[in-house]
DNA sequence: ATTCTTGCAAAAGTTTTGCAGGCAA
DNA sequence: TTGCCTGCAAAACTTTTGCAAGAAT
């Protein structure tokens, strides 16, 4: 299991800096932007540099460890649950909610025969108003 | 249907250069980025800026005229085609094909139940290798 | 006449990169 | 020792915005 979870040893050494950035998105469930991951290691790191984050989100990116979420705002988002999973997105809220649905495994292959393509991966998000909000009375 | 082709008179006026860049978009299929409008509207059209282009796709999104697509390449997409549809995205050559899957509503409601959330919209990519990639070497 | 729109240029904001020094193997 | 990695700062890019002039109603 370990070994899933560090980058390739033949190609990166290990480093402080990417053993806590690839740690801190494990633990989390919050789908973290650069600058939020850089300001909460920053005071345990102290001169961990935002460079130094984002050359690292690629390198785990590469590694698949983690993903890079692009929503509409122009800030990526990043997120190690690497099981195929969806998205609830709060559109007044804004809120990232992680949905266990499988692979659409039937609609895959019916894609697959249909169009001549080969089909490696699907990202499938829901875009909606969350209980929380619902409940006031903006909507 | 040429009222759900325009924007809101009462809020919006006519100008030739939102006019020519929802043209385009309804024209082509090839989900262009904001670069591509102008350098194809461009030549005739021979004031044209990135600004008024950029303004514009933000106004026509706003009306629910096109839609806006990020990818993870830091550059931002456009599609008028509105109809729910899925994308199939080459990770070979950057190819996006529309794809016509419709509402998933069956999941959409179980979700809905499931977490309380009101989910109003769905985005569903896949990604893989195109048939005409696949039958090159590289793959 | 009023209000929206444009082009231009500057600004903003996120992400990348060159470099010299530091750390890991 | 070799080569990866870091911090810093500058650069690169995409997108937004302020403003004065121009177009639409």
């Amino acid at each position: 299991m370990s070994e899933l979870n560090t980058v390739n040893p033949a190609r990166y050494k290990r480093s402080r800096q990417r053993q806590r950035i690839l740690s801190l998105l494990q633990e989390v469930n919050n789908h973290p932007t650069a600058e939020w991951i850089y300001s909460y290691l920053k005071p345990g790191l102290n001169s961990l540099s935002m460079g130094t984050v984002y050359r690292n989100l690629r390198i785990l990116e590469e590694q698949e460890l983690v993903r890079r979420m692009c929503n509409g705002s122009g800030v990526d988002r990043f997120d190690a649950k690497m099981e195929p999973h969806s998205h609830f997105i709060c559109r007044h809220c804004g809120e990232i909610e992680d949905l266990d649905v499988g692979p659409l495994t039937g609609l895959i292959r019916e894609m697959e025969v249909m169009t001549g393509h080969l089909i490696e991966a699907q990202r499938l998000d829901f875009l909606g108003i969350c209980s929380k909000c619902r409940t006031q009375k903006w909507h």
